[in-house]
DNA sequence: TAAAAAATTTAGTCTTGTCTAAAAATATTT
DNA sequence: AAATATTTTTAGACAAGACTAAATTTTTTA
């Protein structure tokens, strides 16, 4: 039975490994656990002991599989609780991160097949993202930054990349939400800000939101347009 | 913030006052926790720092307003989060105990109120006992164990005092439920084992089960019978 | 009411997970 | 490649919460 900070360990390596396909360093796992490095030296030593990561000294862990099997139930756990609490208790979405937090670390294999089951099996969470079955596999959606779009390209929103609470509200507040159809439609050169169409709607947004919003890989040719010279 | 170890203590103590009125001494707090008196007694001097129990040495704790107040919280989480399981995830009673052990110590006033909303501010658990609402209060029944009734004596089954797996077993087992009206029909005075007529189902329970069969305190009249002598 | 028994507390130790400061290894620069 | 900078590890300390063993207080018994 891991303890809740072993199981935070694990999630943020696998998050970490997702991001940059190789292993995780002890500074990156201590940045995204808000720790000190010589904590994280001793926790990656405590996880290779027990073969959750792989961990060389001087060359950060890479989870084995049995650790990322570990973390993507509690990252399945984190997710299937956000969708409970915005589909039947009526949360919105920037206030689940940190209740979820706390209820993925619960120990009941029953309890969250149950709930999963509940929620009439959801395959992303309300940011989007996807939901891990009970073996730990997840649909690993492709998916590109809104401003690596060219002018005319449209896609769907699929996930956002920053989920602080300031980030969330800000979409609530220009109602973009998940599954919205956003199109370029203009670039300005010089601060790449992006003139959008978000389900009808036409406004301006800089390129740090852009960066931060993630679309599905448009289809590759460019909707032709008539040139005018 | 409180630790879940130290809102474990609360609630010990809140219910061993519950069951005898008096201060609960250390031992019986190490029993009910299933610890050493050692460490009870460090735990009781930590909660009596943060003014959450009154404490004299050698003579244990009795719980203050404020420590009160968090002991009904937890009790609450845990009666609706059991709620929760049975109505809403079909769990059956004797499951539900050791998750909402864990369930109970999630911090949010926003989750816990927003689920008693989503279950329709329940006033009983799946074991019939009472949930505190908002403010700590509850209706405290008033009840007694089936094994004080007499003869001819009817009540209705309100909670029960043990409850363990094997006796919530045995209870499905002989489809006895909360709610259900229990008549004593004879009580064998060798081993003091009880006739009962359950929901029309007449059939024997040894003392033991009787004592942990809790019920409604019985109108004090007893039923007129015609004497046939 | 003195002696024995039981309950409780104290003292010292252990584990988990954290920290700071210093040492060692790796990476970068000149 | 040597010097410098950065990263990582080690060593030692601390707090929480538990434990054992010994000491102390309270309760019971004779």
């Amino acid at each position: 039975m891991l303890s809740f900070s072993e199981e935070n360990y694990l999630k943020a390596i696998y998050h970490i490994e997702q991001l940059q396909t190789e292993g995780a360093s002890t500074n990156t796992v201590a940045k995204k656990m808000q720790t000190k490095a010589s904590s994280v030296t001793d926790m990656l030593q405590k996880l290779a002991d027990k073969r959750l990561v792989v961990y060389k000294k001087y060359q950060g862990a890479l989870l084995s599989a049995k650790g990322k099997k570990i973390a993507a139930s509690v990252i399945r756990k984190h997710r299937l609780w956000e969708t409970f609490l915005v589909n039947k208790l009526n949360f919105s979405w920037d206030e689940v991160h940190d209740i979820a937090e706390q209820l993925e670390h619960i120990k009941s294999e029953k309890l969250i097949d149950s709930l999963d089951a509940f929620l009439e099996f959801p395959r992303v969470d309300p940011h989007g993202d996807p939901i891990p079955d009970k073996d730990g596999n997840m649909t690993k959606q492709k998916k590109v930054m809104l401003s690596t779009l060219k002018e005319n390209q449209q896609s769907k929103l699929v996930t956002i990349k920053d989920s602080s609470d300031n980030f969330l509200r800000y979409l609530d507040k220009k109602q973009i939400a998940i599954g919205n159809t956003i199109k370029v439609i203009a670039i300005e050169p010089f601060d790449k800000s992006i003139q959008v169409q978000i389900e009808g709607r036409e406004f301006m947004i800089t390129e740090e939101v852009a960066e931060n919003l993630l679309v599905e890989i448009p289809s590759l040719t460019l909707p032709k347009v008539k040139r005018t010279n």
